[in-house]
RNA sequence: CGGGACGUAGCGCAGCUUGGUAGCGCACUACCUUGGGGUGGUAGGGGUCGCAGGUUCAAAUCCUGUCGUUCCGACCA
């Protein structure tokens, strides 16, 4: 290709609106463009880097068995009604009309149309297992896009569903799958980590998380691990051993239960400085709404609420905090003094975490403004315990016990055994050996194919712009003539870039007639992983070659050059 | 959903206070110049100033509404 003539703009500075570092380089090495918010185009650039991403996944999945098909994107509101989604899944599913009025949406995911597909085909457990997946757009309309590519609203994805008889046939894709993505992400050149995303707990659904792990990341996922052991698992699900830690208002001269003025303490810190107490001896309530259903979570003072842990605790597809009005509407009470004590229970879901089991003497709302309860301890009757408590740093590895560690990652897949909770409520069935109607048993896998070039990117990068790994990388090489008017030079490069291609290595000449200075900024931004520059030392038949990730320059040949470079691609 | 900021050429921005022919840099076109890390110059092309309404002889500028973008917040009561 000659850079001349390929479709790309590179902006000489970084675009304004932009905050994630592959963002910020994506736009402005000319990779994408933003069409409206979370939406963009994908520039030829940018296609090769998808193609080639693509690929490799097209190889390994088909080598694991799995067989490629392509599923509608535009789906009637039919199957997400048959499966219960259509009223739980929130404003993430856009919806829309067709011109007869028949409630349609844009899938953000597939697990309905392929449920009904494979039910409608797989009839016989001789059919069986089956593994089908798709290189696909999808869309979720989410609620602050952002991060460029990282977590825009209309994706790539590549989604693989695969249908057994057996929970142990189900482990059994499910390890395949596991090894299938470790090779998917190696040879992007992209080390990852599998990472719970569940607890583990019993019955409860296994799932793993594929994160690039970078300290630079902005946003993304906090990842706790453990140096000692495999353990690590995703914030949202990462479990810690604490052990009951006793803390008793005691030792702080609240001994006995008694009504306190706290006159405009409204925070856990105020109250902690008010009443010169620690914050572990105080027992806070957050107030939520679950499923619109008013909820409150009870939490040692110094901890803090896990949100999807307490969702799962609750049982409950949505929770947000409660406003103000609904503290009064819901809980005839003021933010800041909370109590648990005084709610409706037949009407107010009350949690307690696990850290409350420790608590003694504690200081408590009182339900009354400017009142707090000192020297109070749980009643009798309460026994039950959840783990809603976000995991910090220093608490303990569940597995081997030593301190966990924390990263950011970035997701750029999932693995997850469904079960039968889409074959169940839809219907999809097989016949087994015994003529009986059975549910499959169902995996799902995912891979963000156009967040796994923005992670690449956030891995990969440096001051003067993407260093792609050569896998990914939209071409192998730039040839750079320095000067496009000298005919030697313009006419050795020339031959070096005929040469490279006809060897099937993928490379751009930059016959543009802009000075040197200008074409490095380019392939430097751009990230060619190889540079083969034609300059004056072409007199004494000697070009130079430089890789971008290491930066030296080596004086060579040009057959030496195009030897390195086969080198490099056979590796 | 709450709060702030911003919408002027493909990108980055000025002009708005005090209403009076729409500007700068990059990018683009042509020519000259330069030729190893974003040369220097000359001449050009490109904009219903987000949209709608209002005030006014006159609105990018003032007012109202609306749409969009962006940042922060939407656990720590």
């Amino acid at each position: 290709m000659k850079m001349s003539k390929l479709f790309v703009q590179t902006l000489r500075e970084f675009p304004n609106d932009a905050e994630a570092i592959s963002h910020k380089l994506l736009v402005r090495a000319g990779f994408i463009k933003k069409l409206a918010n979370g939406i963009y185009t994908y520039m030829p650039l940018a296609q090769r880097v998808l193609n080639k991403i693509s690929n490799i996944i097209r190889e390994e999945m088909n080598a694991s068995g799995a067989q490629e098909l392509l599923m509608p994107f535009v789906q009637p509101a039919e199957v997400w009604q048959k499966s219960g989604r259509w009223a739980k899944y929130g404003k993430e599913l856009l919806r829309c009309k067709d011109r007869h009025d028949n409630e349609m949406c844009l899938a953000p995911t597939h697990e309905e149309v392929v449920t009904s597909v494979v039910s409608d085909v797989a009839k016989s457990y001789k059919q069986l297992p089956l593994n089908v997946y798709q290189i696909q757009t999808k869309f979720r309309d989410e609620i602050r896009p952002r991060f460029g590519l990282l977590r825009g609203r209309e994706f790539i994805m590549k989604d693989a569903y695969s249908f057994h008889t057996s929970q142990e046939d189900l482990e059994r894709e499910y390890k395949v799958m596991a090894q299938t993505y470790t090779s998917i992400f190696n040879r992007c050149g992209l080390e990852t980590k599998a990472v719970q995303s569940d607890s583990g707990a019993i019955g409860g659904a296994v799932s793993h998380e594929y994160m690039v792990l970078t300290d630079t990341a902005v946003g993304e996922n906090d990842v706790f691990y453990c140096d000692s052991c495999d353990y690590s698992a995703n914030s949202n699900h990462a479990i810690s051993i604490l052990p009951i830690q006793e803390t008793n208002g005691a030792d702080y001269g609240y001994n006995e239960e008694k009504t306190v003025d706290t006159p405009n303490v409204k925070t856990i810190e105020d109250l902690s400085k008010f009443l010169k107490i620690n914050e572990n001896c105080i027992l806070k309530a957050v107030a939520y709404i679950a499923d619109s259903k008013p909820a409150i979570a009870m939490i040692r003072g110094d901890k803090e609420i896990e949100e999807t842990k307490l969702m799962n605790a609750l049982n409950a597809i949505e929770i947000r905090p409660m406003e103000e009005s609904e503290i009064k509407e819901y809980l005839n009470s003021e933010a800041g003094f909370i109590s648990y004590r005084s709610v409706d229970k037949s009407k107010v879901k009350v949690i307690f975490d696990n850290t409350v089991k420790g608590m003694k003497n504690f200081v408590l709302g009182a339900n009354e403004r400017d009142k707090h309860i000192v020297g109070a301890n749980l009643e009798e009757d309460i026994k039950e315990f959840h783990d809603i408590s976000v995991v910090k740093v220093g608490e303990f590895c569940p597995v081997c016990k030593k301190p966990l560690k924390i990263t950011r990652g970035i997701e750029v897949g999932n693995i997850f055994q469904l079960g039968t909770k889409y074959s169940e409520p839809m219907n999809a069935v097989y016949t087994d050996e015994n003529g009986e109607l059975k549910p499959y048993i169902m995996g799902c896998y995912g891979i963000g194919v156009s967040r796994t070039m923005a992670a690449a990117i956030e891995k990969y990068h440096d001051d003067f712009g993407i260093i792609w790994p050569i896998e990914i990388a939209p071409y192998h090489v730039i040839v750079i003539p320095v000067d496009t008017k000298d005919p030697v030079q313009a006419e050795k490069a020339d031959e070096i870039y005929n040469k490279l291609n006809e060897l099937g290595i993928e490379t751009v000449i930059d016959d543009r007639s802009d000075r040197a200075g200008v074409k490095f900024k380019d392939a430097d931004l751009i990230g060619f992983p190889i540079r083969i520059t034609v300059g004056r030392t072409i007199s004494e038949g000697l070009v130079e070659f430089k890789l971008r990730k290491e930066g030296e320059v080596k004086k060579l040949t040009p057959e030496e050059a195009i030897e390195e470079c086969q080198k490099i691609l056979l590796n």
